[in-house]
DNA sequence: CGAGACCTTGACAACGTTGTCGTGAAGGCT
DNA sequence: AGCCTTCACGACAACGTTGTCAAGGTCTCG
């Protein structure tokens, strides 16, 4: 863990070959003697200290742009008594999936305001990937481990905490460990696209999801759920499929649930991905504008399907820029509920046998 | 740059309340009173050096794993001769473009595969901001700096290098750096995307694509360019676009191209935004199935819309791992192309007036 | 004019690790 | 037996910075 794969040993004891490419960057040393000071006033200027004549500090500057100085992270880093890195890691199920990638884009946009680096990993919802990440970024000592985690094992994340590191937790959460979270109210929003089903006549509504160990899944199937019975429908086990972790696992049941003798009259969909592969089983029978569809998650190009899906959108960037700053914020605590909105494009609208 | 906003002070002389919550972290030190032999033997188990004998070994490693020992990095970053970080600055136009997710998703892959962390930031084009972060990176100590370049100063690269970052070019390239780089052929790319148009009786092609800034923006003006010249057509400076930078930029420009008295009867769109926008136009206009198109990315519900857009496809993640693995070997050099490959799904085979 | 306070500056230790060298014991050879 | 080599391990410096403390100079005020 942590080490490159070892590079040839050069032979010892030849010539000189001319040095490597890069000349030594140049320290508080080289810039004291530059300057005619002593390395530790170059820190206090570098530092921007109180303590240290106008007219020094300016010879100092001077001597560091000629030599174009930069602190040396590791070096502050160790030394430090508050251990700050200025970095973040930042650990999610997947940055090729819109979502997270704006979500990533939230947090690096905070980060980068306040002179912090980002580390990122995705995990593909393995745990030991996760783990390991973890313990890489714990290493590397960041300031903040911004997190979707994946299990209900909050282990790894106390190490982290005990090294020092800040825990966000964000679009999921975890039990046994009481550290800041962005959430959305996975239950809320599902319950209101469930009730905009019903309230075009469906009663036969199909639920594809994903498998309930991932957090966000098990709120969005608790709304689903609660939608139908305050309507006085009874949960139908076979309109229901929630084993969807790949793509075409998802396919698949989808194709499932359209095949019945008696097929749902209209589809909620619990993920984005899942989402599109709904519209492409549709499409592909020629019902995707007799089959109602709401999706969770926008995504992009769904007002320019045929028809447009309707969706429960969220604010991933919102999200990841507040839990960048709850991150930032030595005194940021609780949980930070974002709210989520429906976007009615048209395949929500399909109206219900009723 | 770099550092925290200041932290209050906290005041100084009171009792101690308690400790921070993080216990400090097991040091070398440490294993070695615990082990009972010196910290320096502790360093050679720890980094399977030889010169320690199976016994001793095995103590040091039983006490490592008792307190949970693990390096820390910025020490070992501070003292190896060689610098190494295990760690990669990855500097994109934008994390959330899919195509730029996807190729971090590959460099991802291959840097985890290695034991090396990955720094990520989004430049949107900004020239500025690509600077600080090249800089916020290479004070890091990043090993290798994996980046598409904005501009063609190559300035911040140089000093990058001087300072024993390697420095992969990927998607762009730029002059004045002989440094590997990761590569399409942008301009063999289009050519095939514009004589496919041509192939279906087309010739007044409209060209929509970002800034001539862009690299990957000239070379596929030249592909557009090159294959209208090859087929005998004059280039129509009416049927031309180049300045579409944001979505709605681009917007306006498809518009313009639209209202043209003689408009034209098919469109080569140079980037996957400016495509997702172009389909919208001739969506709303009723003219998706008249107007042929045939857009340079792949991406995701390409094949969805109706009809499906026909793209030039890349392959971001390919690039995303051969950049990686370029940065992780010292030997690695050279431009290396990946391939384009176009993709039939409609829009493109609409017919010409021919 | 002298005592104290303050301001500016420098010397030095320390952070946790790797690299270099030294030392004592064990082993091999003549 | 004596000498040289090898092996296992430890002592210590060094990486580039921040934190602590002390020294010397200037200023204020009685």
């Amino acid at each position: 863990m942590g080490s490159l794969p070892g590079a040839p040993m050069a032979p010892t004891g030849g010539p000189p070959v001319g040095g490597p490419i890069g000349r030594r960057r140049p320290t508080l040393r080289d810039v004291a003697a530059l300057a005619g000071v002593s390395f530790k006033t170059v820190s206090r200027v570098v530092n921007g200290e109180s303590g240290v004549s106008p007219a020094v500090a300016d010879r100092v500057r001077e001597a560091a742009d000629q030599l174009g100085y930069r602190p040396n992270a590791a070096a502050t880093a160790l030394r430090r008594s508050d251990h700050r890195t200025a970095t973040f890691g930042v650990l999610l199920e997947d940055a090729g999936n819109p979502f997270f990638a704006a979500l990533l884009r939230g947090i690096e946009e905070v980060a980068r305001g306040n002179g912090v680096a980002v580390f990122t990993s995705s995990t593909d919802l393995d745990v030991d990937r996760e783990r390991d990440m973890t313990a890489a970024f714990a290493a590397r000592q960041v300031d903040a481990l911004i997190t979707a985690p994946t299990e209900s094992d909050a282990q790894h994340l106390m190490r982290a905490l005990e090294e020092g590191s800040r825990v966000v937790l964000v679009d999921r959460t975890i039990d046994g460990i009481d550290v800041p979270a962005v959430l959305v109210d996975n239950q809320a929003g599902a319950r209101a696209g469930v009730e905009h089903l019903l309230s075009q006549g469906h009663r036969r509504i199909g639920y594809i999801g994903r498998n309930p160990s991932i957090y966000t899944s098990r709120g969005r199937y608790a709304g689903y759920v609660e939608a139908l019975t305050a309507a006085g429908i009874e949960i139908d086990p076979a309109l229901v499929r929630r084993e969807g972790a790949t793509r075409s696992s998802a396919h698949l049941q989808v194709e499932e649930l359209l095949d019945l003798a008696e097929p749902p009259t209209a589809l909620f969909t619990a993920q984005d991905l899942i989402t599109m592969t709904a519209v492409s089983a549709l499409q592909r029978r020629g019902l995707a504008d007799r089959v109602a569809l709401v999706g969770f998650d926008d995504f992009e190009l769904a007002d320019l399907l045929q028809p447009g899906v309707t969706v429960i959108a969220q604010d991933p960037r919102r999200m990841g820029a507040l839990a960048a700053e709850l991150a930032l914020d030595p005194e940021g605590s609780g949980v930070h509920l974002v709210a989520t909105r429906l976007i009615a494009r048209g395949s929500g609208e399909i109206a219900g046998p009723g």
